[in-house]
DNA sequence: TTCACTACTTGACAATACATAGTAGTGATG
DNA sequence: CATCACTACTATGTATTGTCAAGTAGTGAA
């Protein structure tokens, strides 16, 4: 197992429904997406799981729509409750972040 | 579950790298400590066995001294793979703190 | 003797990222 | 039309790690 991987758990569903919240997109661009912000090699195994958890907790909703490239796409755009969950998220992370900087900066 | 349980994995672990690099302690006292730097009610039943683990991965090695308030206590100390590991991971969290803000900032 | 505090251990459990594999739609190419 | 590459998504099982719950035990004070 890839050495940070521990350090994505939580923080990825958090990402994903920013990315969402700047964009509606689709599981396979989310992939996309998710890299060029410079994450390190997400797997689709990850990613889907995650769309479709956010969506039966009521964060996202989908709609299908044809792609000129392929099969329909499943497009996910947040919901009243997912930008709540986000406006949280974005605060735990504030907090989590300040107190480990505390402890790992080089004094 | 708590809510930000799954922001701490893999974090938690090098956060006490860090402290017992900044002061050689032991399992009762790192919990202490972890919340004094602002850690959310971190649980005995987490701290021991990432020590344990940490010590059996050998990033660190221990002694035990008697306690004027108890039962002797286990000090850790961090060995050299211990202190090589920590800067390792120094750096996978500025990376990872980079990319995940840069998708968390409010536009 | 009881209690509070210190110090650590153990076993079962839950959440989530990942590996691996598979299904299926579409258009281009020969 | 057959094949292929690309797109889009699903399913199953595994590993890691934080937590719950409970327990063991040393020490000093009341």
């Amino acid at each position: 197992m890839a050495k940070d991987t521990q350090l994505l758990k939580g923080l990825l569903e958090g990402c994903i429904l920013a990315l969402l919240n700047r964009e509606v997109s689709y599981g396979y661009r989310v992939v996309e997406l998710l890299i060029s912000y410079g994450f390190r090699d997400p797997q689709e195994s990850t990613v889907y799981p995650i769309l479709n958890r956010l969506e039966k907790k009521g964060l996202l909703k989908s709609e299908k729509r044809p792609s000129e490239m392929g099969p329909p796409r499943k497009y996910y755009l947040l919901t009243t409750d997912g930008k709540k969950e986000l406006a949280d998220f974005r605060e735990e992370w504030a907090n989590i972040k300040n107190t480990a900087d505390k402890l790992l900066e080089v004094e």
